[in-house]
RNA sequence: GGCCCCAUGGUCUAGCGGUUAGGACGUUGGCCUCUCACGCCAUAAGCCCGGGUUCGAUUCCCGGUGGGGUCACCA
């Protein structure tokens, strides 16, 4: 057995060993994710503490999925967080490009290292017969699913024959599957080494018919030529770092460490999942969490100072960091205590601290413009206004005085309401216009989804007023939707949807 | 289901062979107080189970159980 260790040895680096360099490599393909910036704030304090470089790479190798401005909330949403990178996208570095869209030439040359020595082969297997594969390893309840390998003959330069000739491929990884064969890595968070049979590994697409290369191509290439020392990510990614391993032998590289941090619960203990929990870092953000308080959070989910110590600086994590006081376990994300930590850094400021703290986010000059513009109409006196914006601010609201009004709409039961909300919010998640949140784009959105269902607009706009302020009357619904923000929204209409579950008699 | 990872009160954790098992959030009760909040004091609640190793296991090893992850031309 390679690398174990005694627990009670602690992880540092050895004397003379270059600074690390570690790296976060979010997929630009939803919201800024809290999961995200828990990896990122352990790659930031460990490059910090060992005077290393934290880089920041995108991975929008999904053509369909990634989009730019996925990028740039991710990008906006670390950087509000206070986790600066050394090298990324936006500010450079000696190994530009730092989007892995713009490195395709790079992946392609390795690829065709990989097919000159026999580490991988092209593979003319259609969807069609992966899926009716897939379908029959299921029906017979096969242990081992995956790609049963038929390309793997393939004459080499047939094969290239045929991709030259404009025939659909794939590149995929050939695992070596002699019997017995085994692939094993050390992860230096559980100071073990994990080792996995060949035989259950599967051969990997490397790179996609669409010419672009998978995470696991991209990743090992892209980690190597950037010089990564230390991957450190969910634990997610440990079932396929073997085939990560395999990658580096096939190219005659040295991996690097690697450190599988415990993925963020659910309080019901799944992974953390937008379904039952905010997981947009500007849902923390726009309610009013302070960057720094949402920090020394995440801290201490999975990580300790020790003793009773819990409130830290992120300077303090970065001065007294060490691996050993890292759990391997996955923390429940749980808001109580969050909201606790909250309370406490907002009475720990000064008044005039905290008035520029709100002035500067809930009552930033553009906002309130906003705000305004929809109330000047509405209101007599000029200190209507805090009032009548009321539904801007704040999280969940009291449907108590207003629940009359929904069962008030026509014709429509309890369940055909909670299933309308269900499918509203999951829908507009997926659209691409309408989850930018702009009035417009939620307009058109929302009469399509009317249509859709077979609902009247006006029925289902009294229905999302109501969810998404707890009033009847409020500006023109769409502007009301962007004022309030989606993560606002989001966390209404799921409090919407709850507080008819709980209309038992109705 | 196969494989892999994990395991201290409800939750986040301290503990690194011998402790009255400590702290925080939450709970409950009280104090403070015009109310609420804050603050303070107190409270109930935990080492998943079974084998080893050892003079001695919460701690080390193995197994079980439980939880999680993963089995895509998504990351």
């Amino acid at each position: 057995m390679v690398g174990t260790r005694p627990m009670n040895e602690p992880h540092r680096p050895v004397l003379g060993q270059l600074p690390p360099r570690v790296r976060i490599a979010p997929s630009p393909t939803g919201d800024p994710h809290v999961g995200t910036a828990y990896i990122g704030l352990f790659n930031y304090v460990f490059a910090r503490k060992y005077g290393g470089q934290f880089v920041l790479r995108i991975e929008d190798t999904d053509q369909e999925r990634s989009t730019a401005s996925s990028e740039a909330a991710i990008l906006e949403a670390l950087r509000w967080l206070g986790l600066r990178w050394d090298e990324g996208p936006d500010v450079g570095g000696p190994h530009h490009p730092y989007r892995q869209s713009e490195r395709l030439a790079i992946y392609q040359a390795h690829v065709q290292r990989l097919l000159a020595s026999g580490h991988a082969y092209r593979c003319f297997c259609g969807r069609e017969r992966l899926e009716e594969l897939r379908k029959v390893q299921l029906a017979e309840k096969q242990d081992v699913l995956g790609y049963d390998g038929r390309c793997r003959a393939l004459d080499p330069a047939e094969a290239a024959a045929r991709a030259a000739a404009g025939e659909a491929c794939t590149v995929r990884l050939r695992v070596p599957k002699e019997e017995g064969r085994v692939t094993a890595f050390d992860d230096d968070l559980r100071g073990e080494t994990i080792t996995i049979e060949n035989r259950l590994i599967d051969d990997q697409v490397l790179l996609k018919s669409d010419g672009f290369p998978t995470y696991h191509l991209a990743n090992v290439v892209d980690d190597h030529l950037m010089e990564i020392t230390h991957v450190i990510r969910g634990e997610e990614w440990i079932t396929s770092t073997p085939k990560h391993v395999l990658l580096y032998q096939a190219f005659g590289w040295t991996p690097p460490r690697f450190y599988h941090l415990g993925l963020l619960r659910n309080a019901d203990r799944s992974k953390l999942s937008k379904r039952k929990n905010p997981v947009s870092i500007f849902h923390y953000r726009d309610l009013g969490y302070m960057p720094e308080t949402l920090l020394n959070f995440m801290g201490t989910l999975g990580y300790s100072m020790g003793g009773d110590v819990e409130r830290f600086t992120i300077d303090e994590m970065i001065t007294h960091f060490d691996w050993a006081r890292v759990s391997p376990g996955g923390p429940v994300f749980d808001p109580d205590k969050l909201d606790a930590f909250s309370g406490a850094d907002i009475r720990a400021l000064d008044v005039e601290a905290l008035l520029g703290r709100i002035s500067a986010t809930v009552l930033a000059p553009e906002r309130l413009k906003g705000l305004l513009a929809h109330a000047q109409g509405r209101i007599a006196r000029l200190d209507d206004f805090i009032p009548y914006v009321s539904f801007a601010f704040g999280g969940a609201v009291d449907y108590a005085p207003v629940i009359s009004h929904v069962k008030a709409i026509k014709g429509r039961g309890r369940a055909q309401l909670i299933a309308i909300l269900e499918e509203y919010a999951q829908e507009i998640e997926r659209d691409r216009e309408a989850r930018s949140f702009e009035a417009l784009a939620l307009e058109s959105f929302s009469r399509g989804f009317c249509q859709a269902k077979g609902w009247k607009p006006k029925e289902l706009f009294a229905l999302l007023r109501i969810a998404v302020t707890g009033r009847t009357a409020a500006p023109p619904l769409f502007d009301t939707m962007a004022l309030c923000g989606k993560d606002r929204c989001r966390l209404r209409i799921r409090g919407m949807i709850a507080a008819l579950q709980a209309e038992a008699d109705w």
